[in-house]
DNA sequence: TTGATCTGGACAAACGATTGCCCTATGTTA
DNA sequence: TAACATAGGGCAATCGTTTGTCCAGATCAA
C-alpha cells in the first residue's frame, strides 16, 4: 500500500500541502530547517513517490506515452520501441506499446482507449496512407508522431527514411551487376513504404532506359510467406528474372526460400536485394542485400519531436528523414559478405 | 480537445452525475426514455469517453500493467510480450514495456516509477535469484507475477517451464546419440534459468555415469558473442568435447560461429543443442536441436495470473509450470530438420 | 384528504496531489 | 507604541469521475 500525503502529514502534524511543497523543492516555500528535515527523514523513510494517478489529473499530464506499431516480433519494430524507451526514459515517461497486427480496426480501439486521457501522446509506426486514425489525432490535436510510414498529406510530424531513394540505390545496385530483368516483390499501394520503394525501383530502372514489365512486378506482402509465394510465381517463369528487389527482408527471406526449393544459387542464378536491413539478413546464406534504416535512431527521435510536441503544446509538422545506405553482400555480389557499418546520415 | 461531463451536462442540461450513470449503464438508474435518449445521442455525438486518469484516481484502477523484460530484441520476450498485450487487451487493460538490459539498477528504478500508481500489477521476466526488487514488490503487496526466470523461495507467482528438466532432456539426447564428452554453456549463477539448466545437464550426466568434467562447462552469458567466445575456449581443448548443450539459443548460435571458423562441421565433428526455440533456431543450418518455450503461453497466462491477483486482491503464489519439450533439428542429428510441433503441456 | 410510494434526477463527498492565497505570531522600524 | 515586515505554515479550490444519499413533485391507496 503506497503511503499517501494525508497520513505522512498526520504523522508529522503539518499539513500535506507543506508536505508536497517539501517534496517538490518548491523555491518560494519558507520553513524551518527543524520541520524540514522532519519532513524530508519521513519522506525517505516511507519512499514517498506522489500517486501518478492523482498527479496526472491535477497537472493534466501522465507521463506516458504510446507506441503503436504492427507486431514487436518483427525486429525492426522493436529496435524502434527500444529508441523511443531510450528517448523517453531520460524525461521520466513510461512508454506503452500497442500491436494491432496491420488490423486497422485493432489500431482504431487502440488509439481511442489511449487518447481518453491515457497517455501524453503517441507514436505511431503502423499507417496507411489516408489514415481515418491518424485523421482523428489530428482534430483531437493529440501530439504524435508517424514513424518509417506516413500518412497522406504531409501534415503530421513524421520520422523515416526516404524510401524511393532507398529503393532505387538498390535497383541500381542491381542494374550495375549487370542485370537487365530485375523483378519487384511489392509492398501493398496502401502504405507508403510499399507505394515509395515501388516508385524508386521504377526510377532505378527508367534512369537504366529500361522499360519496366508489370508481370515482374508482384505484391507479396511483408512476410516471409508471401514474399515465398511471390517469388515462385516468378521463378517460374519462362523469362525468369535475374534479380529480384523485394520491399523488405522478410519477403527476401521467403525468396531465399523459393530459390533453394528451386535449386537456384544465390547469387549466380538469382540475385536478391532486400530492405531494413534486420538482423536476420546478415545471417541469411549469403548474406542479404539490403538498404539499411535505422530503427533504433528513428525511435529517439520520434520520441524528441513528441515530447517537444508536448511539451510547446502546438503541433509543428517537422519531418526527419534519413538518407538511406544500401549494404551490400552476398546475394548479390559473390564473396561480399563483409560488412561496411553504414553511417546513416540524417538531413531535416 | 476530449470533452468532459460537465460540458456535457451544460449542453443537455442536467447534472453531470446522471450523464456518468447513463455512460456507465448504471442498472439502478431511474430515468425518463426521453431524457436518456438525449443523453446517448450525445454522448455517441462527441464519442465521449470518460478521462482515464480521473476515473482511475476515483476507482484506484489504472487499467494498466506493465511486462519488465532484459531486452524486447530477444524474440523470446518478444513473444511474451504478445502473450500479455492478447490477455490483457480482452479486458481493458494497456500494457507498458520496460527493458532492464539486465541492469537491476535500471529494473529498481522502472519498478519504483511504476508502481508510483500508474499501473495496476507488474509482469516481470527479468528476475535474479534473491532480488531485492522482488521483495520490494511483495513487501509493498503489488500484484506481480514472475515469468521465465524466478526469484528465490516459491513466494513468488509465476509462469514458466521446468528449466531442470528441459536441460536434462536435451543432455539425455545427446548422451543418445553417443556423446560422452559433453560441454555446457552456462548462464549465470545469479538467474534460475542459469543455474537450473546447469543442474538439468549435470543430472543427465549423473544418470549416465559420467563424471562432470569441470573443464567442459563455461559460463557464456546469454547472447551471442558470449557464446561465440565460450565454444572457441572449449574447442580449443586438446581433448575438446564432441557436443555442446548450451544455455540458450543464442549463445548456441555463437558456437556455430566458433565452430565454422574452426572448420568444425555440425553435427559430424560436433553436435549443438540450445534453449528456447526462437525463430533463429530453425534458421540457422543446419538447424538448431533445441528446447521449445511457449513463450507466448507464458505472456497469456501470467496475464490471467495478474488479473486474477488484481481482481481477488490477494497474492495466491500460483506456479504455471509447462513441461518442456525437446525439438530435434539437424544441429544433433543429420537429416533431422523436419519440425516436429511441439505440443506444450501444462501442468499446474 | 392524508400519508405512502414512486419518478426523475440533483447534491456533494470522495479519490490524492498541487498551488495561489491567507493567516497568526513574532521581531523591526519609526 | 503603532505600523509593518517576515517567518512558518494552514486553507481551500481544483483536476474529472463515481456513487451513496436526498429531495421535490406526482401518483396512488385508503
Amino acid at each position: 500500500m503506497p503511503v499517501t500525503l494525508k497520513q505522512l502529514a498526520d504523522r508529522v502534524g503539518v499539513h500535506p500541502s507543506t508536505i508536497s511543497r517539501v517534496a517538490n523543492h518548491d523555491p518560494g516555500l519558507r520553513i524551518s530547517p527543524a520541520t524540514r528535515t522532519r519532513i524530508e527523514s519521513l519522506l525517505r523513510e516511507t519512499e514517498y513517490r506522489p500517486n501518478g494517478v492523482a498527479r496526472g489529473l491535477k497537472l493534466r499530464q501522465t507521463l506516458a506515452l504510446a507506441v503503436v506499431i504492427p507486431d514487436v516480433t518483427n525486429p525492426l519494430f522493436a529496435a524502434l520501441f527500444r529508441g523511443v524507451e531510450d528517448g523517453a526514459l531520460t524525461r521520466g515517461y513510461n512508454v506503452v506499446l500497442c500491436n494491432t497486427d496491420g488490423s486497422p480496426d485493432r489500431q482504431r480501439s487502440h488509439l481511442s482507449s489511449l487518447t481518453a486521457g491515457r497517455v501524453d501522446g503517441v507514436i505511431v509506426a503502423s499507417t496507411f496512407l489516408r489514415d481515418p486514425s491518424v485523421r482523428w489525432l489530428r482534430q483531437r490535436r493529440i501530439p504524435h508522431v508517424l514513424v518509417n510510414r506516413f500518412s497522406d498529406d504531409g501534415l503530421d510530424p513524421f520520422v523515416g527514411s526516404d524510401d524511393e531513394m532507398g529503393a532505387r540505390v538498390a535497383t541500381q545496385h542491381l542494374h550495375s551487376l549487370g542485370h537487365r530483368r530485375i523483378a519487384h516483390l511489392a509492398g501493398q499501394a496502401t502504405v507508403s513504404t510499399g507505394v515509395l520503394r515501388r516508385r524508386g525501383y521504377l526510377a532505378a530502372l527508367a534512369e537504366a532506359g529500361i522499360k519496366p514489365d508489370p508481370d515482374l512486378i508482384v505484391e507479396s506482402g511483408y512476410v516471409e510467406d508471401g514474399g515465398a509465394r511471390a517469388a515462385e510465381r516468378l521463378l517460374a517463369m519462362r523469362d525468369r528474372p535475374t534479380a529480384i528487389f523485394a520491399v523488405n527482408d522478410m519477403a527476401a527471406a521467403g525468396a531465399y526460400g523459393a530459390a533453394r526449393r528451386l535449386g537456384l544459387r544465390i547469387p549466380e542464378d538469382l540475385a536478391l536485394a532486400g530492405y531494413n536491413n534486420i538482423p536476420l539478413a546478415s545471417r541469411l546464406i549469403p548474406g542479404l542485400t539490403t538498404v539499411h534504416v535505422p530503427a533504433h535512431e528513428f525511435g529517439i527521435v520520434a520520441a524528441r519531436l513528441l515530447l517537444e510536441q508536448i511539451e510547446s503544446d502546438r503541433l509543428v509538422p517537422r519531418r526527419v528523414v534519413f538518407t538511406p545506405e544500401l549494404v551490400v553482400r552476398g546475394s548479390t555480389l559473390a564473396g561480399a559478405d563483409v560488412e561496411t557499418a553504414p553511417a546513416a546520415m540524417m538531413r531535416e
